[in-house]
DNA sequence: AAAACAATTCGATATTTCTAGAAATATACT
DNA sequence: AGTATATTTCTAGAAATATCGAATTGTTTT
């Protein structure tokens, strides 16, 4: 992973609401979790949680499957995976 | 580690300057280096630098020891640890 | 004591982010 | 077609962040 997109989606996950969106997507399982399920669990307007949301998608932490009028969010496990990759990579180097 | 800490290292970490900032200092071994040898690898004004240094301490991720006038920086590794053992608990909760 | 060096703090500007209400879009139901 | 539901987009003000030159602080050397 380039620095960049590592610099990007750590960025995105350090905002409390977004780590608790994220957190609360990652343990619904891969399912996922309507947007309206996370309002109701966050309790903030659904103009804020839809802007969250879509920062975490656009970095590619999150994915989302419109099925009718609901929008299923789903957290993209492997991407976190490869983040901590990264960090892993980072603190073993030099570490004795 | 409470959500919110993890949301401030990450947010820390979320900026491609700190980012190398702290990789420069990862692999730079327990013993750190000084405030100028980061410069001259990143080829930044010394109060950005500065700045971004101190943002880095401020949450744990950096300690500071003065020597003379110089000022060696160095990673907390365990604080880096503590962050990805908070991240993997979000991951693997909830996984298959 | 003065000059040199290392690094920070101050101050100012530009930019981004956060928040949330209002309006718009997309889908489903009657 | 019209209404209800789910969610996003638009908009805007407030707050936070990023950048960097200039001034300042702390330390060493001469």
């Amino acid at each position: 992973m380039q620095i960049e997109m590592a610099a990007n989606q750590l960025a995105e996950l350090g905002h409390v609401t977004r780590l608790e969106i994220y957190r609360i997507l990652v343990r619904a399982g891969h399912h996922g979790l309507a947007v309206s399920a996370i309002q109701e669990k966050l309790d903030i307007p659904g103009s804020t949680l839809s802007h969250h949301i879509s920062r975490l998608v656009k970095v590619g932490l999150l994915s989302q499957t419109r099925e009718g009028r609901v929008l299923r969010c789903q957290a993209q496990y492997q991407e976190l995976e490869r983040l901590i990759d990264f960090l892993s990579e980072e603190c073993c180097k030099g570490c004795d």
